[in-house]
DNA sequence: GAAAATCTTGAATGCGCTTTCACGGCTCGA
DNA sequence: TCGAGCCGTGAAAGCGCATTCAAGATTTTC
């Protein structure tokens, strides 16, 4: 493997011009900068992060933390930022909290101290501890919003705003909620957008765990509230209540009108075809790394809030004779 | 952030005995090591990462590089990895291919030297490249195998037997097989597995893509094709080759059976659930994890390949009467 | 035309850690 | 009892790189 050395020796000058040469080219003479870049070339070398790392206090790689890989929200979010940090020739190093405040604790704790930035993806961590993280190195909340730190969230209030409306225009007076952990900041978020809206009766049915299995428990108190639609925490949630509504016997959107969150592909897929408030989570990536290589701890933290869009698709139809309680 | 030196300090010892006393436990006095591990716990003491790969020169990272993060397989084998890795200490580095093989020629080559061991998902690369990498270091192939190198696969050919031979009980005699990329490990396998069955007539409608758009394109040509069952090269392409075929009017599994691969968690959401042929993936990804970790240069590379198993859901029926071609 | 400012360069230092190496104190066999 | 072997320990070297510092080369300024 060659090492910078080598490349200084091939190219004929000191180690800290080849340095200088690779990292601040402007700061080097034309010619040597190019003899630099041809004998790194021809030497096929690989700069040694850890090296880089070490010496310089800086360590280029993200960490990105997430509660759960598997869930197309997260994983889609993992594929923006890994995308955008590759083209600042960063890695990143991904971690997955399985949905345990516990864990996700220990693995910012491990992961902190050996990368240069920190991502926290819905973070689980009460506020004052993620402040104090972002008291130790740069860090970027991702759907979420903490006061004083940067972050990238979406528009959930308007998102939800538009769905009710949706469904009124359709003639739906009686909606259920179903909700996500009530832990979640965006569960939260989504609530207190809920209550801002006139003529519609909202009806919470409750909070589940944020994937499939949560909606299918969910739809039996969704028909028992006699709503006419639902609003879900996110895709998953929804598909799991129309799964059930389903094998229950009620048809969607003849029955019961189903709107998701996020805009997951699978929502796209089945059938009916999810009507759903898109999330730009690819996008949500590469902002959050953006913003953490241009984090600056003098400046006030910027908190960028994306836009988001409902997807009407055929999962919601005319409002049916309401179902009895 | 305290240092190993500060540890040492605190505890009474030379940095040599702290060193040890957390890496090698067993060459330190009982007294001695009690006494740095209570500093160390008391300091907050964690690791400089980057300072033990470059003073040791093994990183301890594992390089995971997939040709998509957003899709369920790869998701669920980088979570299994991801968990696996934590209960050894080690940090993991996903790399996206986008299903590039530049791209992935151009991670392997950066990551390679900054990583511990490198698991390649699915690698898209030449067998020659695959194994000039594993020449530079540690590396396990994932849901492929190349001569001489470890891997974890899958025992795709008893998958497909199973999946024929389910078919056969049913009725059908005319199956159209989705293939998947043209340059793909697997689809090979799953091809050379179909030519090795009789009583059945196999109809290869030709390679798509890996995702639910391919499906939707192949779900024609199977209609043409005059089969009353389709094996797909995974559950994307089976649902899209479902959602083509209800948008023509035929039903699944009244005109056609349909069967899909991997067993992704939308199999079993979707309207018909997706009859399909489960890989453990999760488990892939900790025996990939494990085999990394005890790879021994010396040794014969070991293969595992893990059993699949076939989940009949509600895609598959009796046959219908042949579509005319 | 001399002094001051600027730019390029190389020598040298050290980031935090692991790992020889050598040394003193042991135990053990003879 | 004495030397061979072993174990626990610390001093010190160095992993590959960025970066500071001082020096030389060049340009600029009055």
């Amino acid at each position: 493997m060659a090492t910078l050395q080598d490349v200084a020796v091939a190219a004929g000058v000191s180690p800290a011009t080849a340095s200088r040469a690779l990292s601040t080219p402007a700061s080097v003479s034309m010619e040597r900068r190019h003899r630099v870049l041809e004998a790194a070339e021809r030497l096929g070398y690989r700069p040694n992060r850890s090296a880089q790392a070490l010496a310089s206090g800086r360590s280029g790689h993200i960490g990105l933390v997430v509660p759960d890989l598997a869930n197309p929200f997260f994983a889609t979010v993992a594929k923006g930022v890994q995308s955008q940090a590759r083209g600042a020739h960063r890695s990143v190093l991904v971690a997955d909290t399985d949905e345990d405040v516990r864990a996700e604790r220990e693995i910012v704790d491990d992961l902190q101290p050996n990368v240069g930035g920190l991502l926290l993806c819905s973070p689980r961590m009460p506020e004052d501890e993620i402040r104090d993280a972002a008291a130790r190195g740069p860090v970027v909340v991702v759907n979420r919003e903490v006061a004083g730190l940067a972050s990238v969230s979406f528009d959930v209030a308007s998102g939800v705003h538009a769905a009710l409306a949706h469904l009124r225009a359709l003639g739906h007076t009686r909606v259920a909620y179903v909700g996500g952990p009530s832990t979640s900041w965006s569960d939260a978020r989504r609530r207190a957008a809920l209550t801002e809206v006139a003529g519609l009766e909202i009806v919470d049915v409750g909070g589940q765990r944020p994937i499939h299995q949560g909606g299918v428990a969910a739809a039996d108190l969704v028909i028992a509230a006699g709503a006419t639609a639902v609003l879900a925490y996110n895709d998953l949630v929804a598909l799991g209540v129309m799964a059930r509504l389903h094998a229950r016997g009620l048809s969607v959107p003849g029955d019961v009108s189903v709107i998701g969150f996020d805009d997951i592909p699978a929502a796209a897929y089945v059938s009916p075809a999810l009507t759903t408030v898109a999330l730009p989570l690819t996008r949500a990536g590469h902002e959050a790394t953006t913003l953490l290589d241009g984090l600056d701890a003098a400046a006030e933290p910027p908190t960028v809030r994306l836009p988001v869009e409902l997807v009407v698709r055929d999962s919601t139809g005319p409002a049916a004779l309401p179902l009895k309680g």
